[in-house]
DNA sequence: TACGTTATTATGTATATACAATAAATGGTT
DNA sequence: AACCATTTATTGTATATACATAATAACGTA
């Protein structure tokens, strides 16, 4: 092993950072300085500095050179799995029912969100993803056929909307809403639980291209926790 | 400009995958394909294909070649700002108070989250952040002592002991769970809301170098939606 | 002083080269 | 076939070099 790769250097320079040798704010050392301080090329250097500016830790500029961030902005990152995994994950066994499942004209909200046109018809599906056979999670989607002609033959009852879309579609964009928010009379029943209970829900929508795909609203049976690192 | 930089190679290479040219679970080309299809050095391809890996839309591996991920598992990034530039971000004049604080010994639920011994001493606070003069959100506090001393004279009722560990103690770590809850008479009334009202709440755990700074629960008024980007 | 131009400096990026590390493929021996 | 050692292909990383780009600093002129 080398005595510093970018890895160490990054590292190294993380823990001068956590340590408070170089303070909020602060500008630290030109990449040449460093270059020479830790016996390497600027190249290396450059890699450990960018790593660090990609994760909202320094500030660079041209001329200017590198501070620490004055205000660490820190992210939470979540993964958003296919329902099927995550409940595989948690050591359920996981399995689906259909409630509802129609061909529909959208609503005023629902066209709003997929940009779509008065005429435009979307598939409207309701489905009930269970762990153990409990319920877990009930979903509400709507699905513009036009950019997905495909799903009116997809064997739904067999693969959920979400894992066909999430292979048929993949690395779409999408926006990501998570609130909490009352248990109604048909959220309430499918999650068997009571009118007002304190429900975690996701909406997301999904685009690719320029084409919006489908819409959903994920209502989570009580108790269920979102986990992730700082 | 130069014709293919290692940003426009990256950029081509996503529309690659998100075209179906190169599918989920495919390999693609080695590098030094890649550099002579896009007439440019070897090096350049694997900046891109890295950054792709990072992503986690490739996966890669040293003889074994450069794969499209076959399952692809997505991220949402939250921003965990400063409640303060949260508010005034949404154009309203924050400021907080200050609803209970004291020196108190751990109870054993916070022993366990801040790894403490019974006879370590805590400093609870409980703080109501608000927007225009209406309550945002109830924050309930516990912090270590012992990895803090200082917080003991810190003016909290100028600046939030939120902003003031942030600015104190740069660059933790943290654990963060979301979740739904019902709210109870102690939330509900610092809420100005209804007991049993579904109430959006994080809880985050804080350390830094092994030792636990603080640990709190907050709640956001019903109707808080925390959004981002997939 | 104020303002516009030029020089300077730090970072950003590309390249050719070299070698390391890993995992797959190959081949030989039992 | 099964197992082990060897070869080979591919990515990972470091380096020296060169030039581009952006922002600051310095300078000169009105």
């Amino acid at each position: 092993m080398r005595p510093h790769t970018h890895n160490t250097i990054r590292e190294n320079m993380l823990s001068r950072i956590q340590s408070g040798e170089w303070a909020l704010g602060d500008k630290i050392p030109v990449e040449t300085s460093l270059a020479q301080e830790y016996g390497c090329a600027r190249a290396t250097v450059n890699r450990a500095l960018q790593s660090l500016a990609d994760q909202g830790l320094l500030i660079r500029k041209r001329k200017g050179g590198t501070r620490v961030c004055k205000l660490p902005v820190r992210y939470a990152k979540f993964e958003i799995p296919v329902i099927r995994e995550h409940v595989e994950a948690l050591g359920s066994v996981y399995h689906h029912k259909i409630l509802d499942m129609k061909l529909s004209s959208s609503t005023a909200s629902i066209r709003e969100r997929l940009r779509l046109d008065t005429k435009d018809k979307v598939l409207r599906v309701d489905t009930l993803h269970m762990a153990d056979g409990h319920a877990f999670a009930y979903e509400e989607r709507w699905i513009n056929i036009a950019a997905v002609p495909a799903i009116l033959n997809a064997p739904l009852e067999q693969i959920s909307a979400n894992e066909w879309l999430v292979k048929e579609v993949p690395f779409s964009n999408g926006d990501v809403i998570f609130s909490a928010i009352g248990a109604d009379k048909t959220t309430a029943k499918a999650l068997e639980t009571h009118i007002g209970t304190a429900l975690f829900t996701v909406e997301r929508t999904t685009w690719s291209l320029d084409e919006f795909i489908t819409t959903m609203k994920l209502y989570y049976k009580e108790g269920y926790q979102l986990r992730s690192r700082l």
